[in-house]
Parts: C-alpha cells; structure tokens; sequence
DNA sequence: CCACACTCTGAATCTCCAA
DNA sequence: GTTGGAGATTCAGAGTGTG
C-alpha cells in the first residue's frame, strides 16, 4: 500500500492537520468539557442540536455545567436569554477550537432560540453560509388555531472562519435533486414509524432528528474517512447516518439512557459497501491539464484550425499552445474572452475542432480522451 | 347592521386607544426620529423591511458573461455587526412605542441580518410568534456552484408583549388555504413583469416586494381601518396592499426619489369596494392548490364575478379566497355544490371566469397558467 | 394569430492555485 | 501577504422578435 492510499485510508487526506482521535464512539459527559478534552484542529464537521430553549427550563445548562432550574417566575426575560447566550457562545467557542481551519458546522433549531444561535454564531467568528429550511411534510397543527402552523425548523451552516475553503459536494446535491440546483428549502417527513426509536414503548428522545435530514447534510458536506462531531448526539442519528456512509464519528452525550440507545442502535448497523457511497464529481475535481500538454503529446498539432461557435471566428494553434486569432495571441482562455468581448470564458469549451468527417467537436472532448490515455497509463 | 359589525368594520374592536392621528401619508425622514415623533400606543401593526446588511465582495458573473446587479447602495453598508445591532435596537424600540398594547410586527431578512434583528426583538420585549419562510418561486441561482441556491427569504412575526391580544384571522388563513391551516412556509414568486416599478428605464428599487406578501400579511393580522406603519417605505408596496385592502398607512422613507415613486403608485389605486375586503368567518372544504393563491398573486382579483354553468348562478371573490353567492359564502367548492344542491362539487371545473372577450373559461385554467408560474404549488 | 426562439434579470456575503 | 491566470458555473419567468 503507497502512502497516498494510506492517507486517504486513514482520513488525513487533503486536511491540513490531523492529530490523533479515537473516532467512532460516544463520550459520556458535558460537551463543553468533553470538546475542550479532544485535539484542537482535529474535527472536519460538526453537526448540533442543541437545547431549544422552548420555556427556558428542562435540560438548560450554565456555561460552568451546572444545571438550570426549570421555569423560574422570578428570572425576567433578560436574564434568561442572557443565561441562553452564555451557554450558546460557551459551547459554539469549544467547537469552533476543534474544526480543522477548512471546517464547518451545522445547527438547527426553531424561532426559540435560532436567532440567538445565528447571531452566536457570527459572534464568534465563523461565517455563515446558508440557512436551511427544513420544512416538515407531516408538521404537528397548531390546535388552537391562534398561529400558523409551525411546519419547518431552521438549519445553519457555517464555515470556521470567512477564509475557509469549506467542502460542499455540488453536483451531488444537483444529481439529488433532479439536475437543478438544491435550494436551501428542504421538504422531509419528519422521524415516525419504524424509525423512531422505542425504549420501553414510549418514545426514546423527543425530538429524534430524521435520518434523510442528516443524509443530505452528510453527503454534500464531508467526504468518505471526514471525522463528523455532535455534541448533542441523543440517540445518535448523526452517528448512524455517518457510520451508513463511510464517515468517522464522535458523539457527545450527557442522558445516559440516551447513549445508551444510541450505542445500541450504531452497533446493528451495517455501512454501505464500496462503491455505493460515491457521489457525482464535477470537472473541479479532474486533475488539471494545461492545453499545452495536449500540443506536446500530440493530441492537437501545432497550426491546426480551432473555431467559435457557428464557426464565426477562428483560430490557430502555435507550438507553445497559444492561439493566434488574426494577429492575436494568448490561451485558449483568453482568446475565447476576446472574440465574445467578455471578461472571461472557458476555452475548452468555447473552441472546437473539426474530427475526421469535418464535425465541430469541443476542445473538452479531446482532453477527455487525453485524461483516460494519461489515467490508464498511471 | 349591528355594534359589533361596525366596530369591525371601523376598525375599532378591541383596541384600547386610537390617538388621532394623520395616515395614508409618506413621512420623509429618517424612521427612528420621526417615529418618536408620533404619539405611542397608535399603532395597530408594523411591516419593517431593514438593510440586511448583505457585505457583498466583488463584481459577480453569470456563467454567461453578463454581470449581476447587485444590492451595493449605501443605505445597506453598515461598519460592524456591533453598529448594525445599534441600529437594530433603536428602531425597533421606537416601533415597540408606537404600538397599541395589542399590536403586532412583522420584519423580514435573509441570513445576514435575520438573526440579529431577531434576537434584538426578543431583547427589546417583544413576544414572537412565528418565523415564516417565503419561500421564493424563481430565485436567482448561485451561479458559481458554491452553496444552496439561496431560495428564501424569512419574516418574523411578533406580538408587542406576552400579553397581547394580537390579531389572526385564523378563519381567513384558512379560507385562503383551501380549508387546511396555513403553513408558516409560503410560496410566493418575487416582484417581476408589470409590478415591478421603472424610474426612467431603471428599476425604481432594487428590492421591491411583492404584493402578495403584503397582501397576506395584512389580510392575516389586520382589520380594516386599522392603521398600519412602514419605516423603510421604499416604493411603498405596503401603502400599496393597505390602500387595496381598506386600511388606513403610514409610511416613512429617507430617500427623497423612493418615496416619490411611492406617493404616484399609491395615488393610483383604487381600493377594493365593500364586501370585496370581507373575510371568511370560516368553514369546511378540501386541499390541493389554493384558490386563495391565485386571489393573493393577482391571477384572479378579489371582487371578480364567477359563473355557473349557462350563467344561472352567479358568486363573487372574496379577499380570502372564498366566495359570495348571494349572501352565502364559502369556498369555491362549497358553493359550487350549494348552488346544484349537491353534496359535494369541484369548483375549479363548476365556476367560469370571464375572459377579456367576455368568453367564459373554466377556473381550472387559471390554476393551470398558476400552477406554470409557481412551479407545481407544493 | 400562434409557436417557438432568443434575451434579460433577480437582496448574492459566489474559485483556486501557483508564483 | 498579493497578484494573475486557468477555468468552472444558472433557474424561472417575463418580455421581445420572428416565421
């Protein structure tokens, strides 16, 4: 085995650093303690979904660990935000030391404490990129009739910081979603039936996520061996959708009845096999080649005639793999911008070149052919 | 007609105090002054369009060449989120004065600003009551391949206080839903085509909302008469749907050649006549796409006369959605079985609309030409 | 007059690498 | 750190023009 397929085996492929972390299991405890324990820079994605805050009571905690009392008529409504605040950028500054430099995070939650979670997370420096709608196919009425229907949550996703080249899988998602672009509303049924978990009949955890909410955000955001944190794992959805998918994780969970569902539930898995986890590549991931190459090795002869569309201009290719279009020399790039007036253009799929029957085929085409010559011969 | 019909009609049910006040008029200005230069507690909503503050980087191109328009006016250049929360607060302490005790309002963003100005309502006392996604039919995609075509848009609904006895005509969300309570996730198209205003060849503003926006918020969360404020005015699309719908506006705008456009737009309507602007008391029906949506997108104008077959009945279009035959109302389906006495009957192929010839066509052609623009309606 | 092709545009935080 | 070149990248709707 070469080092490059040990790299990529491994997980370190393509990440700046990658110190040491036992992956693949769930830690017991506070996680604003548990992340502060783990290797800074070490976590390419991480998912949360943290307390909603709905009454300001129930599993609230202080940024130090300890517990919120439930509703308390004495606290105003400053003091409890202010509490949900501090708890919020405690936990959002533990996991932003964690992400490696190209890192990212997901969170969701409701119109409760979203906000405050979004305006955290711009606080503290990371730089958001999308909200999500999730909205419900199946929401809960509003019985009362006093309010809309309360039918989507709110996701986030932001990148460690405004430099980060965050990974964001394209033509994945425009391979799911019909060939168009995936919008930033999501339509998904929410968790029932066979996959909501059970533990002793009644429900295991309230607000179990669905699996295909987790999937779509696995698949366009990390790549096969990415190491994916939840801090809030639950009953561990994060883990089990990562684990289908070939992804390393780390759940973080303080309910010991929760972990253990959870534990439970990961174990009977089984991951896709090989080739099922691969995803739609766009040409940003084909190696380079310079058109000169294509000159050197003779795919495309020095003086061959190269034409636009409807064959309104043209031309030639000189030794070196610049053009001269009527006096005028430069790539293939920046020829293609000059005959349209345009700031830029992308040669190879401006210019084309007659095949043998006399066709116009695009330049793309012949460094197709190149790459598979070049590919089978490495 | 009765004491409580005319208290509804004039809008004075259930509301504490009405100072007198002069509406329908543009204030020019800046919003925070010259709120605070209106007497408190006058108010019935707000409808607050803000800067989102969008940083924006270099020029962007469409894969085609041709250069994006963008949002680069100084009105949204802010130095810091710091100086943006300041900004934030102080209008929305002036609008929180200037509100009844029940009032409402409703403010809209995109994920630039959203979270602040949401956090800061909560902050500020405000009592929210649902974040609503406006869900864009045909947004501008991300011409890059870098993220999530970003499709919507989010509006946050609140009430003044905890205490407040906001207004929902829960009935009339309904109606205008085919009889299943409305979603807080709304498809509506952006502001295109005729609605779109021109200064001189130009867009008047560039980023005018549509009516049907305004056009459900208000017949959601207001009664007519009631007084409705717009401190970011623009081109005054507000004052446009409270003029249609019967309601007395206010609008303040700083831009001396927005506001102009605004007072022209304005001064050319005519309001909806009197039983136009009624709303469903409320009732039964069935789902599928919502005749509500063609009456707020404009496809079929509230008022419009529907025909039975060989015109022996004969109903009106009502501002939700439903109908008025003869004093009876209802859904299109409800009355289209009322007038056969039947049990059950499909309004889209019973009622006939006239055409421009004076021909009448089924209305299940108009929710055809709908169903082309929205994209399917789901 | 209809069908079809072509053009224009919208609140957008819109690339990546080597030198 | 900056700079410059390679080269990847779009959806729906409305308006206009043509055969």
């Amino acid at each position: 085995m070469d080092a490059e397929r040990l790299l990529v085996e491994t997980g370190l492929s393509g990440r700046k650093t990658a110190p040491r972390l036992a992956t693949n299991r769930i830690i017991r405890g506070d996680c604003i303690e548990a992340m502060n324990a783990l290797p800074a820079g070490s976590v390419d994605l991480i998912f949360a979904d943290p307390p909603y805050n709905l009454q300001l009571g129930g599993d609230l905690h202080r940024p130090d660990g300890s517990q919120v009392d439930a509703v308390d008529d004495d606290w105003d409504k400053f003091s409890s935000f202010a509490a949900y605040d501090r708890f919020t950028r405690a936990w959002l500054k533990a996991a932003h030391r964690l992400l490696k430099p190209d890192g990212a995070i997901w969170t969701i939650g409701s119109y409760h404490n979203i906000f405050r979670v979004g305006a955290a997370l711009q606080d503290e420096g990371y730089w958001l990129l999308n909200d999500i709608v999730w909205r419900k196919a199946n929401p809960m009425p509003n019985f009362k009739g006093t309010r809309f229907t309360n039918a989507h949550e709110t996701l986030i996703w932001a990148a460690k910081s405004e430099n980060s080249r965050y990974c964001f899988n394209y033509h994945a998602m425009k391979a799911m979603n019909e060939d168009v672009q995936m919008r930033s509303d999501w339509l998904i049924p929410i968790c029932t039936g066979n996959e909501r978990l059970k533990d002793g009949g009644a429900k295991a955890h309230p607000t179990q996520k669905p699996e295909a909410l987790l999937y779509r955000i696995l698949v366009a955001c990390t790549r096969p061996g990415d190491v994916v944190l939840d801090p809030f794992f639950g009953t561990g959805t994060t883990g089990a959708v990562a684990k289908l998918l070939g992804r390393r994780w780390i759940g973080i969970e303080r309910e010991e009845k929760y972990a253990r569902v959870a534990e439970q539930r990961i174990a009977g898995l089984l991951p896709l096999e090989g080739g099922a986890i691969e995803i739609s590549e766009g040409k940003r991931a084909e190696p380079r080649i310079p058109f000169g190459s294509l000159v050197e090795s003779g795919f495309v002869r020095p003086g061959t005639r190269l034409w636009g569309p409807g064959r309104r201009v043209g031309a030639s290719v000189r030794a070196d793999g610049s053009l001269d279009m009527a006096g005028r020399t430069g790539s293939i790039h920046q020829m293609g911008a000059a005959a349209q007036g345009l700031p830029s253009c992308n040669g190879w799929t401006f210019w084309h070149i007659e095949d043998d029957d006399g066709r116009l085929v695009p330049l793309d085409a012949r460094r197709q052919a190149f790459r598979l010559t070049t590919a089978a011969g490495a």
